[in-house]
DNA sequence: CGCCGTGGTCTGTTCATCAGACCAACTGCC
DNA sequence: GGCAGTTGGTCTGATGAACAGACCACGGCG
């Protein structure tokens, strides 16, 4: 559930979804995981979360299937599983009301289809050819509601730094 | 934030989406009022959480301008705001992906355009007009996943049985 | 007038989150 | 091989949120 139990004899999906990834931080953790952010210490930098809490989610979602946990150049990596991937629509859409409601200047990051270069429209669908495309067909870049780098401190770390530049989604960063 | 703090400092909508709507409880309150369920009392005891967490939890989803409260009947109700409503494509894609990792049975609950009669697709869309209805046009009525009426106890309460007729989405429960 | 439902507030307890110290294993790097 | 730094954690004590349940003011109804 989100936080911490459960929201016992409830007959409704939306309940059991938020049990595996309602908790604070969770879909956090899964948009970056989407973005290419897979390791613990950049989570837990670019999160600004609890080690122990960052432990118990991680483990959590991987208990869950949706994250798994590998190998990946030497650290470990937690990449999204087909059943984690499946939440892209959940992401987006949430995304998509929080530039909605609370960014007047216009979305902070923008999704286009790889092979259209057509940017989503709100229901996630390509506006050029139609199809509502997985994440892994989907590449991101900031947008105009996104905030220029603030030139002074906090000097942004360079995991954040290199989520600015156009990159595919589901793809880890690698270094 | 979901749970009782902030997302500071994340250029990121998903994070300012969190901040109001990621609380436990709140999107199962959105939910319930998508359903039709506005009233303070239905909505302590369908939910099962403290009339202090709900006090609060109403009081900040009306801050934020996701529900408004009226008199209707009598009585108080807390129905969706045009910002609450345009939540409906991230509710829908957190039951569909609830469904889809939780309920080998199938959907437990399914939605359909009035217009068409034609179940939504997994993106929301109608499949017969290819139109992303809006959900003051859907109707809702549960699906093969959901659970049969127990016959013993715990003797499910009059709100929710009526919930498990067939209507329409944003229609206040009378009565 | 007495009674019930509605929409709350208040209390004390339990549980989660927090910041930060600490640590074992592994990575280069020479 | 030896040392330092990074990685991926665990553990601690303090703070704050959620819990169940008692309590309450108001309005409607007979």
């Amino acid at each position: 559930m989100p936080l911490g139990t459960d929201y016992a004899g409830q007959d409704c999906s939306l309940a059991t979804a938020l049990e595996i990834v309602g908790e604070r931080w969770s879909l956090l953790i899964v948009r970056d995981a989407f973005l290419g952010v897979t390791r613990f210490s950049y989570l837990h930098r670019r999160l600004g979360i609890s080690k122990a809490v960052l432990t118990q989610r991680l483990g959590s979602l991987v208990d869950a299937g949706v994250l798994e946990r590998r190998r990946l150049d030497g650290h470990d990596a937690y990449t999204l599983t087909p059943s984690g991937e499946a939440l892209w629509p959940a992401v987006h859409a949430l995304i998509r009301w929080g530039d909605a409601t609370t960014s007047p200047a216009g979305p902070r990051r923008l999704f286009r289809h790889v092979t259209c270069t057509a940017d989503l429209d709100a229901s996630g669908r390509c506006p050029d050819c139609g199809v509502t495309p997985g994440a892994a067909d989907i590449e991101t870049r900031p947008g105009p509601g996104a905030r220029t780098d603030p030139p002074t401190d906090p000097p942004t770390d360079p995991v954040s730094r290199r989520l600015r530049e156009p990159h595919r989604l589901l793809v880890p960063l690698r270094g």
